[in-house]
DNA sequence: TGATGATATCTTAGTTACTAAGATAATCAG
DNA sequence: CTGATTATCTTAGTAACTAAGATATCATCA
C-alpha cells in the first residue's frame, strides 16, 4: 500500500484543489473513452451498450444474460436485445447449459473478438507504448488506485440507491 | 514527468500483463461510475446524457448547445432535447447572446448544482477521504496519467474515425 | 445598402433501444 | 406431484435519438 499522509492537519486547500482536478480529468478521459466506444461500436454494426456487454462477457467465465442484466443495470428484456445484436454480429454464441436448461451461456467467439482487439491496438498504438514506459512501482500505484476507484464507485452506487428520494 | 524505463529490452511479459490488468480495471471503474451516473440522473429527473452535458456546462465557460453537440458527438437536434430537460429540471438557464443573437449560452444555476455536489459528497465520503491520503507526488503521477489517458482517447477516436470501413 | 452564403438553434418525422409486465419453460422444495 | 422460484424471452408502449429541413441572425462584398 503506497498511500501515506504528510502531516496530521488534514489536506491543504492546494491539495484539495489537485484532487478535484484529478477527478475532473478522470471524468473527461472516461467521457472520451465512451465516445470512442460509440464510434467503434457503430463500425462493428453494434451499439455502445452491446460493446460494453461484450467486454463483460470476454472478461468473465460462462456469463449468462441474467448476470449481464445485473452488472449493467438493464432489464432482462433489454439484455435479450443486446445479446441478439452481438450474436447477429458474430461475436458470441448462445449455448444452453446442459445442467440447468433454463440458462444460457454467452460464449465469446475469440477469433472475431481478436479483430476488435486488433483495431484497438492500431488506434491506441502510441498510448500502449506510453504505458510500457511506466515502472513497476508506478504501475502498482496506478493499479491500486484504479482498484480503489472501482470499489468506491460500487459503494457510492449502493449508497445512492439507499438514499431516500 | 515521472515516467521512466528500467532497461532497454522493452517491457517484459509480466509487465505487459500488468498493463492489461490496469486497462481492465480502469474500464471496470468507468463502467461503475457510468452506472452511478444513471442512478443519480434518474433521481434528479434527468437522463445520464443530461447529467454528462450538465457536467460539461459547469466545467466550461459560456457553453453553447453547439459546443455540447461537438463534445458529445450528439446531433444538434438531440442537444435541444437534452438542454430542454436540464432546463426544465432547473439546473441551467438559456441566455441569449446579446452580441450574436443566434447563439444561446447555457448558464448553470449554481445553487441547484451544489445540491448535486452535496449528494456526490455524501455517497463518496470514504473515497474523498482516501484521496486526501495521497501524497503530492502520487497525486501528480495520477494526474499526469489521467491527462495522458485523456489525450490518448482523443487521438484514438480521431484515428478510428479516419480508418476506412 | 442589399443580396448571398454561412452559422446557430430549433422543429418535425420516423426509428429503435429501452422499460414494465407477463409468458414460457425448467428447477427446486416439501 | 404440486406450488413456488428462477432464467430467459416476448409483447406493448415510451421516449431518446438521427436526419433533414425550417427559422433567424450574422458576415461578406459588389
Amino acid at each position: 500500500m503506497s498511500v501515506k499522509n504528510e502531516d496530521l492537519s488534514g489536506p491543504s486547500a492546494e491539495h484539495l484543489a489537485r484532487i478535484e482536478q484529478l477527478e475532473r480529468k478522470i471524468r473527461a478521459a472516461n467521457a472520451q473513452r465512451t465516445l470512442y466506444g460509440g464510434v467503434l461500436a457503430s463500425k462493428l454494426g453494434m451499439h455502445q451498450t452491446d460493446l460494453e456487454c461484450l467486454f463483460i462477457i470476454t472478461l468473465g467465465d460462462k456469463v449468462t444474460p441474467g448476470m449481464l442484466a445485473q452488472e449493467t443495470g438493464l432489464t432482462t428484456g433489454a439484455i435479450t436485445g443486446v445479446v441478439d445484436r452481438i450474436e447477429r454480429a458474430g461475436y458470441i454464441r448462445r449455448v444452453r447449459d446442459t445442467n440447468d436448461r433454463r440458462r444460457v451461456f454467452l460464449e465469446p467467439v475469440m477469433h472475431r473478438i481478436d479483430e476488435i482487439r486488433a483495431i484497438n491496438r492500431r488506434t491506441n498504438r502510441a498510448w500502449i507504448e506510453e504505458l510500457g514506459r511506466y515502472s513497476e512501482a508506478e504501475l502498482e500505484l496506478l493499479l491500486d488506485f484504479a482498484d480503489r476507484n472501482y470499489e468506491a464507485a460500487v459503494n457510492a452506487t449502493i449508497a445512492l440507491r439507499q438514499e431516500a428520494d
